[in-house]
RNA sequence: GGGUAGGUAGCGAAGUGGUUAAACGCAUCAGACUGUAAAUCUGACGGCUCAGGCCUUCGGAGGUUCGAAUCCUUCCCUACCCA
């Protein structure tokens, strides 16, 4: 433990939205220097999710940030939890995964969270260890020392209930579950968003019914997405994967309103507090062009997932496209090995477009250019006797060879 | 078990026998404006097409009809009230 008490608060209380109850978490630090013991940093991840996104990053920074002062991050893959689905901030019951599909997005959550935090300094458990061997007499114990009342508390269930929406029996143990998980690790502190409040609480709990010293509830603030309304997450595809290619990272993070500079700046990088400090003063001076701060965050995101040069890589790259308006150095190249083909159907052939009926649109709309030239005509035929640049839409480039 | 209200395109939601491939909103895509911003405006938004049409869709399966998302039968699913 080689960071002071105050080191660690300061780094820990950055970006996050609330610490329950933080004299807890003061008292645990102390305690944790005094006895030079690492905290245990509990962390459920969600199995649902193949792919991890820069929300997702936001927890997985904060653990990070623990690893970095010495405590010890426990990832709990949720296979078995993953087989009721979390009701979190869920309209509807989730489709239910089954135990294999659960456990092999485990391990790609894994993969991907490596990343993001110290591969040596992560402990990673299934919670199936433990839940798949309670039996009837167990569950019914845990289940004693909760209500109906406690369970149902929750606004996502009450709010399923004032909207005559289904609430399946097994949703109401999935607190209860996940509750159990810091009970079996003896977590010193739970991280989370903040729609996992809740959840975490019961884990608290969980440990004071048990007689254990119960966990520090620590939640995090959730990330809008690219959309700049909406909660980041794929299904309302407003998010930027962190394995998405890296031209990809940055031009959608250039596309986030810029309100968000900041929360982004705070909660998707690992800046320093101070250097957080200043990217605040340089956005608040009125000379600034927020595109160029916008920039930067951009490039600090993608060489959190890759490194500097690919970075600046990215920054060129969008530059040329979208300020100069020019054609990237690097495109798809396609060689074209029939005579007359209709550029529709090209369209389609090459992935630019779904259907003939979309390609069709793409023209009528003026979506579509071959070497900086507009394309009207919906019959074009492409001749096939030179090769061309295809532009369709915004972003998707081609070049086109002649056999 | 009884009763009531429902299930429509990615989502929400109109439509209750015929110009309905199905209003409208959101999302999405393209264009204009820009900083690929955001906001705004315009347009598109099932598929095929020899552009004349053709094919597939309104929980599932049958049926009535010249014609069905709309009527009938049956099955499946959901919420609410009663037990």
């Amino acid at each position: 433990m080689n960071y002071s008490l105050n080191e660690q608060m300061d780094v820990l209380k950055k970006g996050t939205v609330e610490i329950i109850p933080e004299e807890e978490l003061v008292r645990k630090i102390e305690k944790s220097i005094k006895q030079n013991k690492p905290l245990n940093i509990k962390l459920g991840c969600d199995p649902s999710v193949p792919d991890l996104h820069i929300g997702h990053s936001v927890v997985l920074n904060k653990l990070r940030e623990f690893q970095d002062l010495g405590h010890t991050a426990i990832l709990i893959v949720g296979d078995f939890t993953g087989m009721i689905g979390d009701p979190s901030g869920k309209k509807k019951t989730r489709p239910q995964l089954t135990f294999e599909e659960t456990k092999e997005n485990g391990k790609s959550y894994f993969e991907q969270a490596s990343v993001i935090l110290d591969r040596d300094k992560t402990k990673i458990v299934y919670n199936s260890e433990w839940l798949s061997k309670l039996d009837l007499h167990a569950l019914l114990g845990i289940l004693g020392k909760f209500t109906v009342q406690r369970i149902l508390e929750r606004d996502d269930f009450t709010n399923r209930l004032k909207e005559h929406q289904e609430i399946s029996m097994h949703e109401l143990l999935y607190p209860i579950m996940q509750g159990y998980d810091s009970y079996a690790i003896d977590a010193d502190v739970e991280l989370g968003g903040t729609d996992q409040k809740f959840n975490n609480l019961v884990g608290r709990d969980m440990q004071k019914r048990f007689g254990k010293d119960p966990q520090v509830v620590m939640l995090m603030p959730l990330l809008e997405g690219t959309d700049g309304n909406e909660k980041m997450s794929k299904s309302l595809n407003n998010y930027i994967g962190i394995s998405e290619d890296p031209k990809d990272i940055f031009g959608k993070t250039m596309s986030i309103p810029d309100i968000l500079i900041y929360k982004y700046f705070t909660l998707a990088t690992r800046l320093s507090p101070s250097e957080l400090a200043d990217v605040k003063k340089t956005l608040e001076n009125p000379d600034t062009n927020p595109r160029d701060i916008k920039r930067r965050l951009g490039f600090e995101i993608v060489k959190l997932y890759y490194d500097e040069k690919t970075a600046n890589e990215a920054i060129s790259g969008f530059d040329k496209i979208f300020i100069k308006k020019e054609i990237p150095d690097e495109i798809p190249e396609y060689t074209l090995d029939e005579k007359n083909i209709k550029l529709t159907a090209f369209i389609v052939k090459t992935g630019m477009a779904e259907s003939n009926a979309a390609a069709r649109r793409l023209i009528e709309q003026g979506g579509v250019s071959m070497d900086g030239e507009k394309i009207e005509d919906v019959n074009y035929i492409v001749a096939g006797d030179s090769g061309f640049v295809l532009k369709v839409g915004k972003r998707k480039f081609l070049k086109v060879k002649i056999y």
